[in-house]
DNA sequence: AACCTTGCCGGCAACCTTGCCGGAACATAA
DNA sequence: TTATGTTCCGGCAAGGTTGCCGGCAAGGTT
């Protein structure tokens, strides 16, 4: 009697000890036709006896697929933690495995997880790009193979390829409108990097909202500083010590809000009658802190299980149109810190 | 010309355009010897030239490893997204992809995991355990495969596995002794599942310390929760009905902190003069709310780096003890929630 | 002259699975 | 009878790579 524990059993073992060739074996076992149901039967029983499993090497070897799916992303905050989950669950679902590769907001470390995936022989990739990156080749080459990608959350106009993203103009917009209707009259923005595509959308709600009513633009307002917390600290001691400082803060991430909160108790300012403040993302932070800040919800859960239907989509018929955009909508979350009239 | 841009190059394909034989390739590619120079040179320009990367399956399929870890957790919250990345840190230097699995603290979700994980063939695993878990069989069946096991954090006594955690029970104790020394008397304890090792070492060190400053044990002080802010939202309110109740709580993690806080707020106490809080694992928000929280930090970083680097030490030398524990020190980080004397 | 060493190379098998093709045995129809 | 079809099965190749072994030629040793 063969030890069946290590050295997991093949179709060849069964074959062997069925007296019948690797084909039949390999027939019976895909449920495909030629053959007998006798021999089915019996390679069936045989099979989970000795505990089969099929070697997904040798499989994706021969069938030139892996079924895992590699994905890039700049870091596992909140927001990404939460992506991730969708995608994980809708990737389970669908009989794929996952790869995460974090960049750490690092553009060299991007081209290096871009490679290991590949040669890992991933099916295709899901990507949410690092806000160092500036140059795309080495995601180019990853569709010179043919495979597909889908970007998500942080996307780009240099990478043509399905996307799922927020509304992030309808965000900046509703935040700086409502900024606006709480009577708020110079209002400035903390930006991210100037490169950075959903910083500059949400940016572009910002000035959206300011021409709608009517609000001269003053470039001076806007601040572009890195995607964290402690430059906004700094970024906010500046903004308000200039002479015609602002009486609000839209800032386009809640960690970047937190910088300011911070810098705006260091100057003794109060929330919301000297200042107001309003974030992005609605990290459960945002709720915990005094004042309470206000912010926008987007919803990564649903973002990233969008990502991964829309990337499984795009492998089932490889030809689908690069041009597909699905566009999640933000929700504004009032707390204490923009509330001026109640205050 | 062949077009090497889809269809990667393969060994067979310098072969003949060498007219030499595939074994020949292969060992010149290799520096293996019994390669004259001339054709290693030619060997190795060419495949240069035609951007020449060896086929993982191929690879993994023949030397029976995949260079592939598999990690399983229970969710992706900051504690252990900061210890993702130091496994990530370390797997990634030293040529291993990492497959991050989250059993979303289910115990069905972490056993299908694990399932996927070894038909995925990866060399190893690195666990923490989901706070559900209470039967060990579907890691045993790891185990059973002869594949390496390092678990870490949420470790268990009941898996047999070199395993990295913090000084859980040192947390404990330093957390409620800085209590008593702040003068607290009754310091009640919110611990998690009661089946947690994680959560019973920390009171582990509360009663330890309770019993070096001759307090007597009140068992009704100890409440188990689960792990999560609203169910010790609920449980604080509960504590603080009692008729003799505490006058400072210790929660085993922040979340779990962060619910007690707003039950004592909804219940018009203030910290730290009414009461005292301690928290545990220095989340950022800790720091953040009003009034901050202390808490126990905890290396996290160096804990997921250790633990992979625990992995590649225990892959690279198989027979190795399954006793090696790596602790890591905690460190209490002292906050106005509980500075009773400066209050 | 017979032998051994050394350097270099190719053939074959193996890892595990599937797809294609051909073939044997038997049954049915013209 | 011959032709045609059906049912079931085995052989072979392929996917990409490496390890083992044998072989051949050139050179050196007795």
């Amino acid at each position: 009697m063969a030890n069946h524990m290590d050295n997991p059993a093949t179709i060849k073992d069964i074959a062997k000890r069925l007296n019948i060739s690797l084909s039949t074996v390999s027939r019976a076992l895909r449920n495909a036709p030629d053959v007998s149901e006798e021999t089915r039967q019996a390679v069936m029983s045989l099979s989970q006896e000795l505990n089969y499993q099929p070697n997904r090497l040798a499989l994706s070897l021969r069938q030139n697929q892996t079924h895992t799916i590699g994905v890039i992303i700049p870091n596992l905050d909140y927001v990404l933690s939460q992506m991730v989950r969708g995608i994980d669950e809708v990737a389970l679902e669908a009989g794929y495995t996952v790869m995460v590769c974090q960049s750490n907001e690092s553009f060299g470390r991007e081209i290096l997880n871009t490679q290991r995936l590949l040669e890992s022989l991933a099916d295709g990739f899901i990507i949410s790009v690092s806000s160092e990156t500036k140059s795309f080749e080495h995601f180019k080459k990853i569709q010179d193979r043919n495979l597909p990608v889908v970007v998500f959350d942080r996307i780009t106009p240099h990478l043509s390829a399905p996307s799922v993203r927020l509304d992030n103009q309808a965000g900046g917009f509703m935040a700086t409108e409502h900024l606006i209707e709480q009577g708020y009259k110079k209002i400035a923005v903390l930006a991210g990097p100037e490169n950075l595509g959903i910083s500059n959308s949400r940016l572009e709600g910002y000035k959206q909202a300011l021409k709608k009513h009517k609000i001269k633009l003053d470039q001076d307002l806007i601040l572009h500083c890195d995607f964290n917390q402690d430059y906004a600290y700094y970024a906010t001691l500046e903004l308000l010590s200039m002479k015609k400082k602002p009486d609000a803060i839209f800032t386009i991430s809640d960690r970047m809000a937190i910088g300011a909160m911070l810098a705006i108790k260091k100057k003794g300012l109060q929330m919301p009658t000297d200042i107001g403040l309003v974030g992005f993302n609605n990290e459960p932070v945002t709720g915990l802190v005094t004042p309470a800040i206000s912010s926008v919800e987007m919803p990564c859960f649903e973002i990233g299980k969008a990502a991964a239907k829309l990337f499984i989509e795009t492998m089932h018929n490889k030809e689908s149109a690069t041009t597909i955009e699905k566009i999640l909508h933000p929700k504004l979350i009032v707390r204490e810190s923009s509330l001026k009239f109640s205050a």
